[in-house]
DNA sequence: AATTTTAATGCAACTAAGTTGCAAATATAA
DNA sequence: TTATATTTGCAACTTAGTTGCATTAAAATT
């Protein structure tokens, strides 16, 4: 079950992805929104924009869950999976675009991928 | 600072990686040596031997912490970075000694990986 | 436009995984 | 065998996320 009303928590939790181009933390999101909304709120609210294919989900560093906008994703499922990148430096994490070739593995079956590189991204490199 | 005594908790804690060839969640870790050591020992155990190149670590799903025998580390650094694959089915982990090619990527310096991949296992595919 | 229906929200309490400080126990060195 | 220093257990804490339930707010219906 995805989203089915255009609350003032929806909305307000969707313009935060469309001025922010990378990635957000769900405990970013809800240290940014926590004057208006209730955490649990967030939560439930990233659940269902997840389950819509409007946001998807991973884990950055400390198993930290992580959400940012889906490119071509739908209800029947992500489309967009991609490597993520996140900075040890200053924590930042960005989807990367680029593709990762997985080869083969034998007597396994592949359903999806979690790839985390980690390292300095540009702004921390100066 | 890494492990300097041999204590009886180190020993059973290794016994578990030698009569266990896959990855082993520290959960399960936790679960199996109850009855002996406190929880709090067994997290700092694990610790130590990440650090002095004996095991390492990772996260599987839900962010949990998984670890595994090394190959070829040390003190000074873990080389045998590779995949890891979960079974969505049965949750059991394992390392796959295969590469995966990380293509440059503009303006950032990679550090380390962490790659997770998802699916099903022999066992379950049966 | 007012009412009804149904979904979304807030709150407090909870869970799960892991961490910390400190006193007591146990290895190792002397 | 004693002294010293590391390890351990315990209880209490932290952090991230979840659950149940009563209240509020959308949307649909009249």
């Amino acid at each position: 079950m995805g989203i089915l009303r255009k609350t003032q928590a929806v909305e307000s939790l969707l313009k935060e992805f469309t001025k922010d181009s990378n990635a957000i933390s769900a405990i970013e999101l809800i240290k940014r929104l926590e004057e208006k909304f209730n955490k649990t709120t967030v939560y439930r609210i990233l659940d269902k924009l997840e389950d819509d294919g409007v946001l998807h989900s991973f884990l950055g560093k400390r198993g930290i869950k992580w959400y940012a906008k889906c490119k071509g994703c739908s209800t029947t499922g992500h489309q967009d999976i991609h490597p993520h990148f996140q900075c040890i430096d200053c924590g930042r994490v960005d989807c990367l675009s680029i593709e990762i070739n997985v080869p083969k593995i034998s007597n396994r079956e592949v359903a999806t991928t979690q790839f985390l590189i980690q390292g300095r991204c540009e702004l921390c490199l100066g």
